[in-house]
DNA sequence: ATGGCGCGCGCAGCGCGA
């Protein structure tokens, strides 16, 4: 079982490129963040005829999931409970048993702005919504895009993201609070090195320098984690023309 | 110190991302 998380900056845009890596890796599972589309203009007809059931939860200009699965979802949840959220930011679906959460965790802006308090309010509804599932789901995956680089080895130049947003303190606490529930880094099971990154800037060729950070996560739950053989990042999307700035993150499942 | 790129919207230039 191979599962597979990519924020594409807009399916209208990289659909072409998902539908070539779709055919190229073959994922049980692909979750997508930033489709930046509405779920009347969802390319369903193109994803299907490549295979994939799909499930999204879109909205028009901005943010945006869709999972695109070998076998349909069922129990979708498109909302985190305790707020009226417009923002879809959430897509959680049930495939045989294993519980997909994917997720496109608020960026923040700044540290002390109110979109950075609304990421940390986000964060913790994710937290009671992810203490639930996890009684009632043992086979559960949380992927996306975190917005957080959870420590120094996964950013590029720790001493200039110090204190800075997406890798500050309260961010990365709650990152910790979400593996504390019960959840293991599939990266982190086979590489503890640094220079692993999955977002890179568009600007001052920082992909060219691997100016980049490690933001886009595939966390397991005890069973599957036992199960996870290999997590890769695919950095060849990000080498192409008009590319998202995020690359695909890849883990694989005996 | 600032913006640097790419996207959406919509037709100019701005908001946003990270």
């Amino acid at each position: 079982m191979k599962i597979a998380t990519w924020n594409v900056n807009s399916l209208r845009v990289r659909l072409p490129q998902v539908l070539a890596w779709l055919a190229l890796e073959k994922p049980d599972f692909l979750a997508l963040q930033e489709t930046k589309l509405p779920d009347a203009e969802f390319p369903q007809a193109e994803i299907e005829t490549a295979g994939y059931h799909c499930a999204f939860n879109g909205q028009k200009t901005y943010n945006g999931v869709a999972t695109l699965s070998r076998v349909p979802a069922t129990q979708t949840v498109m909302e985190l409970p305790g707020a009226n959220d417009p923002q879809r930011r959430l897509l959680a679906t049930t495939h045989n048993g294993v519980r997909i959460l994917n997720v496109y965790i608020p960026n923040g802006q700044e540290v002390d702005s109110d979109k950075y308090r609304y990421k940390l309010d986000w964060l913790d509804r994710l937290q009671e919504f992810l203490e639930a599932e996890l009684e009632e789901f043992p086979e559960l995956v949380l992927l996306g895009d975190f917005n957080i680089a959870p420590e120094d080895r996964d950013v590029h130049d720790p001493q200039a993201w110090a204190g800075h947003v997406l890798c500050s303190n309260p961010e990365r606490e709650a990152f910790q609070g979400l593996l504390d529930l019960g959840l293991h880094d599939a990266f982190r099971l086979f590489e503890s090195g640094g220079d692993h990154y999955s977002w890179w800037d568009y600007r001052q060729g920082a992909f060219r320098r691997n100016h980049g950070l490690r933001i886009d996560h595939i966390l397991a739950s005890h069973a599957l984690a036992e199960r996870c053989v290999a997590c890769t990042i695919d950095s060849t999307p990000r080498k192409h023309e008009r590319p998202s700035d995020h690359t695909p993150v890849m883990a694989q499942f005996k």
